[in-house]
DNA sequence: TTTATTATTGACAATTATGTAAGTAAAGGA
DNA sequence: TCCTTTACTTACATAATTGTCAATAATAAA
């Protein structure tokens, strides 16, 4: 006699449904969260069902992580393409990576030893590259830099706001101002 | 009757130990590799030893970054007191958290669920901050700036060096032109 | 309605991890 | 030499995790 009536979804409406509640336990439980137990759990299914859609734990992780970064590459390149200035570009790429969580998705993706297929992000920084004028080598070092710092926020805002001694409104400046900073030394 | 002599060391010995072979597990490994057995085994040692040494699991996970976050503070530090260009360094504070290896770990501790008391590093960045000249305000931006890029690029580093298409020449000689960068900004 | 497919579940086994308790042995001090 | 301390070990109990397998039920097709 069955309480509650057994919930049968399509293969990709379970398999999003699992993923949403990973990506919800990644984000505070951090790797820990992601057991195929843990997850079955918050998602209020079997974890044999997890199983039955991801083969393995690591199927589950590998699935989870190739679909966050397609959601980050979809939000930078959005940011990229729009037609606005460059200090808000720049400000959206770290809106995308901050807010989001995805910085600290790719940080995990370059820590955690989950083996990804390689993507295509290569191109899109090279497209970036290209867009930012003739001097290449300049380009690139600025596209380092804020790649860098954008990455370095991401996982590290926090200690590092209370230890500079930074608060929100001037985090939230400091977008614009490093743009402001590379436009004036690009002009000179 | 014990084939092998039992190891009998000082309790700071045996601390000692177990974290520079759960440093080298986590190097390799992952948090995954943080487990009481895992490095007990590793260390030829008993895992009831290791709990008889820092009480639980967590302990030695919190031990293990306490004393990580000290070699890197105390790293920086002496990158930072000694009585050289600005530009030098920036390229000693990116030596040290990127070749050995300090970024990564820090980055654990970020991403790892470890609750950790708050440490002296607030003090050293405010007198990095104040020395960095009377506009408070601008101080903090660069120190965010430079921080944040290390620490992106400690993390980083390979995925970005190869999607943004950089050798390592042109990394090597990337602190030097962020010094020039800012010193330029200053003037103006 | 009947049938076939398969998403889903409960039960099971195996492995691994955590922490406890009691006993053992190494080292220093009396 | 004896005694005390405690680092260390073995053994045990418990819980968590992973993966398998057979059974069940929801859904669509026939």
């Amino acid at each position: 006699m069955p309480v509650n009536k057994r919930i049968r979804r399509s293969p990709e409406e379970a398999r999003q449904h699992i993923l949403a509640v990973a990506e919800r336990r990644l984000a505070e439980l951090g790797l820990e969260g992601l057991s195929v137990q843990g997850v079955a759990e918050a998602a209020g299914i079997s974890h044999a069902n997890v199983i039955h859609h991801f083969g393995t734990t690591q199927g589950m992780r590998t699935a989870l992580f190739m679909q966050m970064s397609a959601k980050l590459l979809a939000d930078v390149d959005t940011a990229l393409r729009a037609d606005i200035p460059p200090d808000q570009v720049l400000g959206r790429l770290f809106g995308s990576l901050l807010e989001s969580g995805h910085g600290k998705l790719l940080a995990w993706r370059m820590l955690a030893n989950v083996e990804l297929p390689t993507n295509e992000a290569g191109a899109q920084f090279q497209s970036i590259v290209n867009a930012l004028g003739e001097d290449q080598a300049e380009a690139k070092r600025i596209v380092l830099l804020v790649a860098g710092v954008a990455m370095g926020i991401a996982i590290c805002r926090e200690p590092l706001q209370q230890m500079i001694g930074i608060d929100d409104s001037e985090l939230s400046a400091f977008p614009g101002w490093l743009g402001d900073l590379l436009t004036a030394a690009s002009d000179a």
